[in-house]
DNA sequence: CACAACATTAGACTATGGTCTATGGTTGTG
DNA sequence: CACAACCATAGACCATAGTCTAATGTTGTG
């Protein structure tokens, strides 16, 4: 598929989506037995790709994060070693950050019960 | 006490400080006895706002988000309902962040599972 | 074939959250 | 009193993650 298919399949623009491809998140191809044009064409694994990029980024990572990340998943040039680090790295961030939120919650949380209390 | 010494309490550059000052997310007070220079002197409550701002910056808080929060906190004119009401909505990002970043770690989780029993 | 809709690249511009530099005045220790 | 360490303001600069514009070429429908 072509950009702009590809942008509504999965709402990120295509200036986005190339910009991404220039960051080497995702990339698309060239047919070779298309001269009159050089437009790049995706297939679904960059639909795959741009999925998790946006929950990934939700999650605070950023995009160097997520290329490694990525790069975890589909180089296959890494060793099943090297692709665990970088998944067991992940998680551990992901652990600290539910960790951070919940004491944030607890203390607005506490915040709160002393707001209504204050109300008598 | 002066910026330095707050600096050095919260470990918050100057810089910094003074950013978040024009940001209007603290203040700083001049001595009106003091007529020989203009520096400005910073109480306890600014310390516990900087670590505020710190913990809510960790949860991915943006600054704006951090003033509204300080407001409900320490804005008197803010009546008990709007104080609650942005408690309620920062309790709801926070769950909804909880929840994302769950979802991220059981992704990850079944990524490495996969990842571990290929290497067989 | 005109013309809209789409494709490409390169580069300028934006917002956020700082960080650094310049300039000039103030305070405190040897 | 020299001089380092400190304070203030204003404005330039930076990285991240886009977003927009310009210039130009291609494709598809009436």
């Amino acid at each position: 598929m072509l950009i702009n298919e590809l942008s509504k399949e999965t709402g990120v623009t295509p200036h986005t989506i190339r910009y991404y491809e220039k960051f080497g998140l995702i990339k698309g191809k060239r047919k070779a037995d298309v001269k009159s044009n050089n437009y790049f064409h995706y297939d679904d694994e960059v639909v795959y790709k741009l999925e998790l990029i946006r929950d990934a980024k939700a999650v605070g990572f950023t995009l160097s994060e997520i290329k490694n990340l990525i790069d975890a998943w589909y180089n296959k040039k890494f060793t099943i070693a090297k692709k665990l680090a970088i998944l067991d790295e992940k998680l551990v961030t992901i652990d600290e950050r539910i960790n951070q939120l919940t004491e944030m919650k607890k203390l607005l949380s506490d915040f709160k019960k002393e707001v209504v209390e204050s109300d008598c």
